[in-house]
RNA sequence: GCUCCCAUCGUCUAGAGGCCUAGGACGCGGCCCUCUCAAGGCUGAAACAUGGGUUCGAAUCCCAUUGGGAGCGCCA
């Protein structure tokens, strides 16, 4: 193939013994649902690792103990396996690797690339607001790092802070964003082990992914700031780096940063609206990354076709009229069995009873007609409720004006002349309609257009004479008359 | 405020110095098809943020400006 493979940024040969050994990760906090930011890091994930026949881990991170649940971690893996994501292994519940944390923290301290720092919440405060005016990035001012330990105050449990390098700088070969490079003195000393003991996250992740062996880490480039720390500790610990690949935020319509109070709906709220995970997939792969022009891009096109040379650098707006427009076109892929499987559910809920046998074959049957109408599985459900409710079929206004406008009086004289066609398909039943209205001296939409009000109870369906053919000569007979009454 | 990142139609993007009179898709307008509504086909409007360089040549490379975004916790 002549693109793909060797990315932009790529600094090593892709060909080489490495490639055959790649691992990524999706790390996600269990503090909410799995939201459209995360399941497309994960997708990506997901992806470069498949192109490239490595492996795909999931870390549950959830060190925070306060904001950590278990139904968020569980609408996690439900988010993932709704999207066909799936992962290598088992995943990695990252608190339960707290003492692992612990021991790298320590063996940091033991080799002096740590100290213990007593700084009191005081002191911290006022060390903020000091770098502040003095117009600093960093907090901390280094109070403790060079102290004797003997100084420590009596009853203050420390803090174990990572001795950063002061001088020179740290670059990372970002695979997405290029070489970018921070001055060292612009990091200060980040908390490895909390005064309880506990590690912090930065220490974990990056303990965690020298264990798993990740070699490509890719992530939101909310943590790209993060990085630079992360790259300085792993060094510190003598462990061989990743490559980083920080893709960009994804943000909501507005422009604005896509936020749990801002419209960053679950996963689960996109199925709920009617989403296919196979839309919602090719939608957000194609959020933030391209294939020349393709648009309409298989699970198998997305595995041979991924590589992180092609994710943009630029924040993309989430635009749920692209993403309705592509669950139409896998809607209209789908095959109707699939599709009945899927609406049932929706339609016995609105009827109030369970869809018999015939029922759902009838769908089946009329699902050809039903599907290129809809963009959601709401919408399909809705548009095919006519074909499972019970006689006499409610009628909408606008239905009601048709019968009611006219319409109804030829009802008595169609159904009549309905029932000696004995050739009951769709275009037979074109063809008498057209010749009867013809006859009558009547537009073909003046008769169609009260049948179908009758038949359907609105004046929106599929063809009319499609929608005869699938109800059956007697079903359309007695809702016919139903209206005539 | 400080550090870092980003910048092509309204939106998602193609673009790797000459293939660019800037392509595709969604959305929007028009036409065709037509029993309604869709789908489909054809078609139209619509962008290289600004200013300087470099170069024979810049959407593409460099710098500045402007505008967005992220990070600056004993959160992750």
């Amino acid at each position: 193939m002549s693109r793909g493979c060797a990315s932009r940024h790529q600094p090593y040969n892709a060909t080489s013994t490495i490639a055959m050994s790649i691992i990524t990760r999706f790390a996600p906090s269990p503090t909410g649902y799995l939201h459209i930011g995360g399941a497309r890091t994960a997708l990506f994930n997901y992806l470069y690792a498949k192109h490239v026949g490595g492996a795909f881990l999931l870390r549950i991170e959830d060190t925070d103990r306060e904001r950590s649940t278990q139904p968020a971690i569980d609408a996690i893996f439900a988010g993932l396996k709704w999207l066909s994501l799936a992962w290598d292994d088992e995943p990695v519940f990252q608190f339960a690797r707290a003492d692992k944390h612990r021991i790298a923290a320590e063996k940091l301290l033991a080799e002096g690339k740590a100290y213990r720092c007593y700084a009191t919440p005081e002191e911290l405060t006022a060390m903020r607001e000091e770098a502040k005016a003095k117009k600093l990035t960093k907090m901390y001012n280094g109070l403790w790092r060079d102290r004797d330990p003997k100084d420590a105050p009596a009853g203050v449990k420390p803090v174990i802070r990572f001795k950063a390098p002061q001088d020179g700088e740290t670059t990372i070969e970002d695979l997405v964003q290029g070489a970018v490079t921070v001055a060292n003195s612009q990091l200060d000393d980040m908390v490895l082990l909390r005064s309880d003991g506990t590690p912090t996250y930065m220490l974990s992740v990056v303990v965690d992914d020298i264990d798993m062996k990740i070699t490509h880490v890719i992530r939101g480039d909310d943590h790209l700031n993060n990085a630079f720390r992360q790259l300085q500790l792993i060094k510190a610990l003598g462990a061989a780096q990743p490559l980083y690949a920080h893709i960009p935020l994804i943000h909501g319509p507005d422009g604005a940063k896509l936020s749990k109070r801002h419209g960053a709906l679950g996963v689960e709220a996109y199925r709920d609206l009617g989403m296919l995970p196979e839309a919602m997939r090719n939608y957000l792969l194609r959020l933030g990354w391209g294939h020349g022009d393709d648009e309409i891009i298989s699970d198998q096109q997305a595995i041979a076709w991924f590589d992180i040379g092609h994710v943009g650098r630029n924040p993309a707006r989430f635009d749920t009229a692209k993403l309705s427009n592509l669950n139409g076109h896998y809607i209209r892929a789908s095959s109707d069995a699939r599709l009945v499987g899927l609406i049932a559910p929706l339609i016995e809920a609105k009827v109030g009873r369970t869809l018999d046998t015939e029922i759902k074959a009838r769908l089946e049957r009329g699902m050809a007609g039903l599907k290129t109408r809809a963009k959601t599985l709401i919408e399909l459900a809705d548009g095919a409720g006519f074909y499972a409710k019970t006689r006499p079929i409610a009628l909408d206004d606008k239905a009601k004006a048709v019968i009611e406008g006219g319409g109804g009086a030829l009802l008595v004289d169609i159904s009549r002349n309905l029932d000696a066609v004995n050739d009951w398909t769709a275009p037979s039943l074109e063809a008498w309609a057209k010749s009867w209205s013809e006859a009558k001296g009547l537009k073909l939409g003046q008769v169609a257009q009260p049948i179908r009000a009758a038949v359907s109870g609105t004046t929106v369906s599929p063809p009319v004479f499609e929608v005869l053919a699938v109800l059956g000569k007697a079903e359309t007979l007695v809702r016919l008359l139903d209206c005539t009454r």
